[in-house]
RNA sequence: GAAUUUUCGA
């Protein structure tokens, strides 16, 4: 059980999902009932490999219908991150909810609320990610820096740059410090703005905070200089990043 | 003892 569990991870690692499954199957012929681990590991595989309909459908049919086997927490985080990677709020929301009711009620943690946030990214669904900010408050559950980053990342979909900009300062009014991602998306929201000159105040704020710039940091101010016509600030930004040692992504 | 969250990839 544990090494068909710890070979699902693995393949979930490597993005193999047809393997993870296949593996899951197996478990059954060999007279190893798939465990709630095991399944877990299995949602994660399909989620990293994007099949967010194979993973509902297993949550939905298969486990629990099935082989009785009640879904953790994990498995719906997991499913939920699967949403997320592809976009897919509207679901990811549904899931939220549909988690919480009948005979396999369990209660959202953090993750849940942050995956759910995350799915708003691609889309650009702003106004989602802060009613389930919002959400997550009312029961109980403080949003994290991760949370906020979700939320940034969904205004910069919404190309809404100052909106995303003021969500350092949410972050701060939580009594949270932005960390290294908050501060990358919001010089990306700078980019997507065409504004360089609020690109060098994150970098100044970002300094401030004891954070180094890394090479999405400098991947985005850099567009961000482009994007706006600072051909001298982009191309000092290269050198600098040279200087480090950094990629240019 | 094992499974889940934030930065656009060519």
């Amino acid at each position: 059980g544990y090494s068909y569990s710890s070979a699902i991870h693995a393949c979930a690692a490597a993005g193999r999902w047809e393997e993870a499954m296949s593996l899951l199957r197996e478990m059954k012929s060999v007279k190893l009932g798939p465990n709630v681990v095991a399944y877990g590991a299995a949602m994660a595989a399909l989620a990293n490999g994007k099949q967010w309909e194979l993973a509902l459908k297993l949550l939905d049919e298969k486990m629990y219908a099935v082989e009785g086997v009640k879904p953790s927490l994990m498995c719906f985080n997991a499913a939920l991150h699967g949403l997320a990677a592809v976009g897919e709020a509207k679901r990811a929301r549904e899931l939220l909810g549909a988690m919480q009711q009948g005979p396999r009620s369990t209660r959202p943690d953090i993750y849940s609320y942050n995956s759910a946030i995350a799915a708003c990214g691609p889309g650009g669904k702003a106004a989602e990610a802060r009613e389930l900010l919002e959400e997550m408050r009312l029961r109980g559950t403080a949003p994290d820096v991760f949370s906020f980053n979700g939320v940034m990342q969904a205004n910069v979909g919404d190309g809404n740059w100052a909106a995303a900009l003021e969500i350092l300062e949410d972050i701060r009014r939580a009594g949270l410090n932005p960390d290294t991602a908050s501060f990358n998306i919001a010089v990306h929201a700078c980019a997507v703005g065409g504004q360089w000159q609020a690109a060098m105040d994150v970098l100044e704020e970002m300094t401030e905070a004891g954070l180094s710039m890394d090479a999405f940091t400098y991947a985005h101010a850099i567009e961000a200089c482009c994007n706006s016509g600072n051909r001298v600030t982009a191309v000092a930004l290269v050198t600098e990043l040279r200087d480090k040692g950094l990629p240019l992504r």
